[in-house]
Formats: C-alpha cells, structure tokens, sequence
DNA sequence: GTTATGATCTCCT
DNA sequence: GGAGATCATAACG
C-alpha cells in the first residue's frame, strides 16, 4: 500500500510533514531491502522559506529537482559529507520539501548497521538526516527518482500517533534564515529513542 | 577560474 | 562541550 501520488501533490507541506510521522520509508537498493517508520521530519515551505534552497525562487541544477512535481525524492550532499534525503511535494513549480530527519527501523537492521560501519548497535543508527540517508543506502543517485517506483517508497500500515505524542518546534541548523528559523516546521514523535538531539 | 560556505556527524578532551 | 572532516554548489570576477 504506497502512498497515493495525490498526497504528495497536496499544497500543504507543513501539514504533509506532519502526516508522514509513523509511516512506513522503504528502500530496495543494491539488492538489500531496508526500512522503518518515520519520527521526524521537518518542513522547507518553498519560495518564502529563508531557509530552504529554493528560497526567493531561486532555481538552479541542484533545487531543479524540488521544483518538478511532488512525490519524487530530493537527495543532496551537505557539509561535503552527508547525504540528505528529502520528500518533494506540492504541483510541478512550487519547491516544496520535506527533510527526513528520523526513522526507527523495523527492516534489515544488519544491513543498516554494515552500512553505518557500526560494530554496535546503537540508536544512532538512524538518528539524523545525515544518518538516515546513509543507512538506508540512499544517495545522490536517487535523486529525482519517484516515491511510486520500487527502489524506494512510502506505505501507510496505519500506524497512527495522538496529536499529544508528537512534538512540533523551531528547524535545527538553520539559523542563518533570520525570523524564518523560528517558524515550528519540525515535527517529531515525542519520547522515541531515535529522533535526533533534544529528545523531549 | 576562484572562493566561501553549508537543512551534519563523530570523536576527542 | 567543541572542533575537524571534506566537497558540491553558487556567487562572483
């Protein structure tokens, strides 16, 4: 059951961000199939978002991909280092985004943990964008791909949290975007082992 | 062609 | 708690 195309082409990607808590991120790459359960996510609300790339609609090779139609991934390296993995949304022309920032795994733990080159297993595994990209196998090479193909997807088991248990406060590492750093577009599930940093 | 910088993580003190 | 790693991208000359 993967999530419909429609969802993603909704113009509302706060409120996407939001929805995708508790459900289902899939990848079958390099013939290993791995995944979990999103617990944090956070929202880049396209052209008036000083804190995303395509702020002040500015399109360039890198943000081309946030700018086509929703339901399609969005994969970058940051800090030279890390790739992150993002879920585009909203109708071809608008740069909207969802940057996933946790995942709690269910699915191929070993492989997750080889790909991590951790000798122990840890909850870090998954803990941070940068992390959840690496242990899901996820990289530039996807970039633009859809969320309906088979390499990587989203399903809806219908696992669902209280709005008591989730969680929605200020962006992390954006504070070179002024006021817009403030806005509560990170969303996550409160008191789960695997979302990043200030767990509360 | 050159330069500055980042939607971060890990390890060391 | 803090710095270093490390390079694609974008802005500028």
């Amino acid at each position: 059951m993967k999530i419909p195309q429609s969802v993603y082409e909704s113009n509302d990607v706060v409120k996407i961000s939001k929805y995708l808590l508790g459900k289902y991120l899939y990848t079958f790459i390099d013939g290993q199939f791995t995944g979990g359960y999103i617990v944090e996510t956070e929202a880049y609300n396209g052209i008036i978002d000083k804190a995303s790339h395509a702020y002040g609609n500015r399109r360039t090779p890198r943000t081309e991909t946030m700018f086509g139609t929703g339901g399609t991934a969005y994969v970058y390296l940051c800090y030279g280092i890390h790739e992150m993995f993002n879920v585009v949304t909203s109708k071809e022309g608008e740069p909207h985004a969802i940057l996933i920032r946790a995942v709690n795994p269910t699915e191929g733990l070993e492989i997750m943990q080889q790909r991590r080159n951790m000798t122990v297993l840890k909850n870090t595994i998954t803990s941070g964008p940068g992390s959840v990209a690496q242990a899901l196998g996820i990289s530039r090479k996807i970039n633009g791909i859809s969320l309906q193909s088979d390499t990587l997807w989203i399903e809806d088991k219908g696992l669902v949290f209280p709005e008591s248990a989730i969680a929605a406060v200020p962006r992390v590492g954006v504070a070179y975007a002024g006021e817009d750093a403030l806005l509560p577009y990170r969303f996550y599930v409160k008191g789960n082992p695997y979302v990043s940093k200030p767990n509360k």
